[in-house]
DNA sequence: GAAGTTAAGTGGTCAGACCAGTAACGGCCA
DNA sequence: TGGCCGTTACTGGTCTGACCACTTAACTTC
């Protein structure tokens, strides 16, 4: 006997319902109603399992309108997750620690994968650290890393607010665009890795 | 009027309750039915709100026995995420670059940091390579770096099944025994990165 | 035609009932 | 005494039906 619970046995049938449709991102999904009708369960377990597919960020309900399918990428649930295991001095230490070391490497990646387009993008960045690393970021083509990046510089921005000098982005765009790896990981270590270093 | 949701509001009060009153893993909730009389709330909101914290990994029900904490790092909400994200290649390739990424790096920072004790923990790791590089990353004394080696390895192994020669291990082992930084990545990109490119 | 009104449908919430497990207590028998 | 076995009280799991708050669209009215 699998007794398996049948909110969890909701949450996939209604999963396969969505993938089968091929839902996409605005789509409206049945009313709560109808899918308790459909799959011949309680209301109360439709919600239970509708709340699981929201924390995942698949869904998002609409009181009045119905459910709707979301936009894929936005990460309620990592915010989550960061008031939960951001707590202590240690943590913090460990956060500002990974984010630097993800950093340099996102900074290596993007000179060996750079192309003229995301350079001028990065050029054209507001002068503000984190506005001007995304773009770095995003430079590196690899959509994971950005994910981490995003998680971290959202928790790190709860903890601390690093301002640099203009001469910082001017000297890194220029070692950009020289697609100099020797050269970026310095500055960075020069501007960055040293202030942070000593503010710890 | 915020008219803030039930379930929500409940949520993060029972997690300052858990909070305040400092359960431990294996410590026992309140039942359902008290929880709903002490915040004068309905019980099927508390229940919403315990599938939150459920998913979140941070409590396990069990049926007749009432609600209890779990021990922490169990995550089967990454397995669930895994899932959703896990789909196309281009997701693969950019899991597999990024672990790679940050265990060369973790793999660098232990060599730093490794205690003799430590050294000793990963000289007698089993010969799996999730296993021994889990000692590895643990002897960054980063728990961060840890958390998303975990995850991205949980991902990793959906996906991916990694074998590696006993003599990588060995060449490893003595790398870290001379806390040779270069020596223990220079082994890594031979044995390990070798390996992914070649299969990718 | 435009503005206001109404009705139907939706998610959000609650209360109460019952089912299905667990554990502990107490009484029974060997 | 020591081990077995119901009884019982409590737990989570599920369903139902009832409201409420809100949105939308159709309908009425001017």
């Amino acid at each position: 006997m699998t007794t398996s619970k049948v909110y969890i046995e909701t949450f996939w049938q209604i999963h396969r319902m969505i993938e089968e449709a091929g839902l996409q991102p605005g789509d409206r999904l049945p009313s709560e109603r109808e899918l308790a009708d459909r799959l011949r369960v309680g209301r109360s377990s439709v919600r239970e399992a509708l709340r699981a597919l929201e924390l995942l960020g698949l869904i998002e309900t609409r009181r009045g309108e119905g459910t709707f399918m979301k936009p894929f990428g936005d990460h309620q649930l990592i915010q989550l997750l960061g008031s939960f295991i951001l707590q202590g001095n240690r943590e913090k230490r460990d956060l500002i620690e990974t984010k630097l070391l993800i950093e340099r490497i996102c900074l290596q990646l993007a000179c060996e994968r750079l192309t003229d387009q995301k350079l001028e993008h990065i050029a054209r960045a507001e002068h503000t650290y984190d506005l001007f690393f995304q773009r770095v970021v995003e430079a590196t083509d690899n959509y994971l890393l950005l994910r981490i990046w995003l998680v971290l510089n959202d928790f790190f921005e709860h903890v601390y607010t690093l301002t640099l000098p203009s001469e910082f982005y001017e000297q890194m765009r220029t070692a950009l665009q020289k697609r100099s790896c020797e050269e970026a990981t310095a500055i960075y270590e020069q501007y960055v890795m040293q202030k942070m270093s000593k503010e710890n």
